[in-house]
DNA sequence: TTTTCTTGAAATTTCGAGATTTTGTGATTT
DNA sequence: AAATCACAAAATCTCGAAATTTCAAGAAAA
């Protein structure tokens, strides 16, 4: 059977790729059958993750996925460009050629996978490893930051970011930039160049942002 | 009966004021009697309170009050920093004169708390009142920046942050350096010098930062 | 002495039944 | 038509007992 931690796991995966839709509720009672559990155990896993941000939790109406909002989006990616600018920073002062090497890996691989996503047909067999390889690309971005609390917000907003946006992403109407701002965030880390770097990350995610006044 | 969410606040305030003492841990079974609930009730918050980060949860053997650590502390004071720079920056475009004024009587409270408090002899009574007085002034500073994301983020990190610090901030030692920075933010705020601000931001802080190398 | 094994006690986790609260439907009133 | 109310159905919440796992202390083996 299935450990809490393995449902925390799942149901987080579920939540982040929009495996449930925006604003339907998450009854314990239904995925209790799935997880061949109690409604108890999948409460406490909703709980953790209602802390996160995944699920929205309401005295005595239980648990909903958050709606999709604009307004969100450009919040979550303000934190986003602030905490990966910061922490790409800090990599490039104490990541030494161990990061260098992890990020060119990383980009690598999502490169790799971004050119054959640009020319496929079908985009929908990529769309998992895609997400997994940009989610790797920019977690190591910041790995070497030396400061967990960093991580873990960064990481906390990563996943509400992912939520918001992995509808409208399965498109990839994006890629070719994207191919683009990877590669010029890689050069400017790999330059050691930090002002320049912070941005690169900030040009790559300007698109969520809206036009402030 | 104290209702959940009663239950949740209590718990959190007692966590982040050492009600309870680092590395303790902290059992379901025992505060059970004392909130006059039953110990699933009591493990709902704690999961709740685990990812804020006020306890730690580590499957099959409960939960535990994190340690003292200067390394945790360096890195809660970074995102302070960061946050709050960032949070009071926004406030000073978007807050207006509401914004102004509300600071300005956060200020005020504050100030005549450390006043008062810096010629006492017993400064035991005053602790709950200058813990309410200060973090209410450094929220306000970030009230007006138009993110609930970057409030909620802030509200995480200083909740940790005071769960580090509450024990040794009891000296008081460092109230008089205390009242100029607190005056300086406000003067900086008030001025709109952003640039002005985020220094007085990090300067307030910057005992708690480690010497970097 | 140090390490491994055994075993009982204690702590944690799971569970489903019953209590409580919300939600949906339709009748009644304004 | 809109608002209020009543009531049944559904969802949520609470609880303590049972099952599982960890912890601690002493015995046995290396």
């Amino acid at each position: 059977m299935l450990q809490n931690t393995d449902i925390y796991e799942t149901l987080k995966y579920r939540l982040m790729t929009n495996g449930f839709a925006h604003g339907q509720k998450v009854r314990a009672e239904h995925l209790r059958q799935e997880f061949g559990c109690s409604a108890s155990t999948i409460r406490e896993v909703l709980f953790r993750l209602s802390t996160l941000g995944l699920v929205e939790f309401r005295d005595q109406r239980g648990f909903r996925v958050p709606e999709k909002s604009a307004e969100v989006v450009n919040e979550l990616t303000h934190m986003r460009v602030l905490l990966e600018a910061e922490g790409t920073a800090m990599s490039i002062r104490l990541g030494g050629i161990a990061w260098e090497a992890q990020l060119t890996a990383a980009h690598h691989q999502l490169s790799h996978l971004e050119m054959r996503l640009q020319t496929a047909d079908d985009k929908a067999p990529f769309v998992d490893l895609w997400f997994a390889a940009e989610k790797q690309f920019h977690e190591t971005l910041i790995s070497a930051c030396g400061s967990d609390s960093l991580r873990g917000l960064h990481h906390q907003i990563y996943c509400r970011f992912r939520q918001q946006l992995m509808v409208e992403d399965r498109a990839f109407d994006f890629i070719s930039n994207n191919i683009r701002h990877h590669q010029q965030i890689l050069d400017a880390a790999l330059s050691g160049d930090e002002a320049l770097t912070r941005q690169k990350i900030h040009d790559h995610l300007a698109r969520h942002l809206l036009a402030t006044a």
